[in-house]
DNA sequence: CCCACGCTTCGGCCGCGGCCGAAGCGTACC
DNA sequence: GGTACGCTTCGGCCGCGGCCGAAGCGTGGG
C-alpha cells in the first residue's frame, strides 16, 4: 500500500482553501505567527490553529516557539515546489487568461521569490542568460553549473553555499510556465541580488521590485 | 484573488483517495477505460464517472471517446510532474524508507511494454534516433512520420498496419519523463522487435530484457 | 499578583461532497 | 431488430470535516 493513499491525504491537506492560503502566504519562505497566518487564510485563531497543527504533523511546515508566539514556516524546499508544481496546472486550467489583473499581480509575474529564489519573468530571464552562456546546464529533473559558470558565480559574489542540499535544479514557473533556478544556486544569486540591492520585497506580498541599481546591475551582469 | 482558490480547488481534486488512485493508475501515461479506472479507484462505475467528469473538467485528464469506450490519460506532462511532486512530499513524510525500487523497478526503467509499445530508456532512446534522423516528427499531441522514415520502417519490416487507430504519437514516459511513440508505428516497431528476438517479456512483470542479438541489432539499427 | 495576550482544546452545529441503486442513452455485435 | 455492454445522470442517504464560541494553559509585563 499505499502510495495512493498518501498522495491522497497529502493532496487534501492542499486542498481546503484555508489552508492552501497559508501555505501560500508562506511561499516566499519567511516564518510567520498563527495569527498571522489567520488572518491570511480569513478565519479565526481556533480554526488556524487546527489547521496549523494537522500541516505540521504532517510534516509540511516547521514551528519554531519563541515567547508567547509560534513561528510557522515550510518545512522543506520541497513543499515550496510541490505548491509551484500545482499552481503551474492550476493556472493552465484556467479558461481564459482572467484579465482582471489585480492589485500586485501584474508584479507577481515580473518577479517574485520563491521560497529562497527567484521566479518570474525575472528568474526565467536570469535563468535562460546563464544556459545561453552555457554557465548551467539544464535537464529534466537536474541540473548542473559548468567551469565557466564556476568562475562566473564566484565573480558575481554568490557562490554557493557548500551543503546537502541539491546544487541545482530547474523549478517549473507556474506564471512563465518555463524553469528557472532553485537549489543553492538559486538562493546564492538571490541571496546576493538583495544584498547588492537590486531587488526589494514589497510589503505583504511575495512580489519583489527591481530597483533602478538592478535595472543596470542586471544588464551589465546579465544582459537582461 | 485568487492564485489561492485556484491552489485549493487543484489540490482538492487530488485529495479524494479515488480520484488519487485513478491519477496514479494513468501514470505510467497510458489510457484507460472509465470501468479500469472504477476498478483500480475501487469504487462503482457510476462513482468512477462522476470523478472522470470532473478531472476532465479541470483539464486533469484528456479523453478520447472509441466506440464504446472512453479512454482516459494524463492530459499533460505539467500534471504528472504534480503528482510526483506531491508524492515527492509525501514519501518524505513517512517515517521510513521503506525498501527503494523494489525488485525489478530497475528492470522496468530500462525497458517495458506500454500496451504493446515499448517505453522506459529503450523506448525513449528509439524515439530520440527517429527524430534525429527525421524519420517522425512530434507534436504535442500528434507525430507523423515522413517520408525516409516510411521506407526506414519498411526496410526494417515494421510496416505500420493500416487501421483506424491513430497513425503516431506521443506517449510521456512515466520513468523518463520523455515522449516516447505509440500508436500504430510503436506498436509495428514493438512487434518487429519481439519477431527478432531482440526483446523478451519477463514474467509477470511489463518489464522486457534486452537479448544480446538485442543488443547488437538496436547498435546496428537505431545506433543504440 | 493580576491582567493582557497568543495559542490551543473541547463541543456542537451544519453543509459539502462521496457513495450507490435505478434508470437512461448510445454503440457494438449477432 | 434485439440484446449485451459501457458509460452517464439523477436522487437520496450519510458521514467527514470545517467552522466558531467558550474555556483552559502558558508567557510577558505592569
Amino acid at each position: 500500500m499505499s502510495d495512493v493513499t498518501d498522495l491522497a491525504v497529502t493532496a487534501a491537506l492542499l486542498g481546503d482553501p484555508a489552508r492552501a492560503a497559508m501555505l501560500q502566504a508562506l511561499m516566499d519562505g519567511r516564518a510567520l505567527t498563527a495569527k498571522e497566518l489567520a488572518f491570511a487564510a480569513h478565519v479565526s485563531p481556533q480554526t488556524a490553529s487546527g489547521h496549523l497543527a494537522r500541516l505540521t504533523e504532517a510534516s509540511l511546515l516547521s514551528v519554531a516557539a519563541q515567547g508567547r508566539h509560534r513561528y510557522f514556516r515550510l518545512a522543506s524546499p520541497a513543499v515550496a515546489e510541490m505548491v509551484e508544481a500545482i499552481m503551474a496546472v492550476a493556472s493552465q486550467t484556467r479558461p481564459e487568461p482572467r484579465r482582471t489583473a489585480w492589485k500586485g499581480g501584474e508584479a507577481l509575474r515580473t518577479a517574485r521569490t520563491c521560497y529562497d529564489h527567484i521566479a518570474g519573468r525575472l528568474g526565467v530571464a536570469i535563468a535562460d542568460r546563464l544556459i545561453e552562456r552555457e554557465h548551467v546546464v539544464l535537464t529534466a529533473d537536474g541540473g548542473e553549473v559548468t567551469e565557466s559558470g564556476l568562475g562566473f558565480l564566484v565573480g558575481f559574489g554568490a557562490a554557493p553555499e557548500p551543503g546537502k542540499r541539491i546544487f541545482c535544479r530547474p523549478c517549473l514557473d507556474w506564471s512563465e510556465r518555463r524553469p528557472h533556478l532553485a537549489g543553492r544556486v538559486g538562493a546564492a544569486i538571490a541571496c546576493r541580488c538583495f544584498e547588492l540591492g537590486w531587488i526589494t520585497r514589497l510589503r505583504d506580498s511575495r512580489a519583489v521590485a527591481i530597483t533602478s541599481a538592478g535595472h543596470s546591475g542586471l544588464a551589465d551582469t546579465f544582459g537582461i
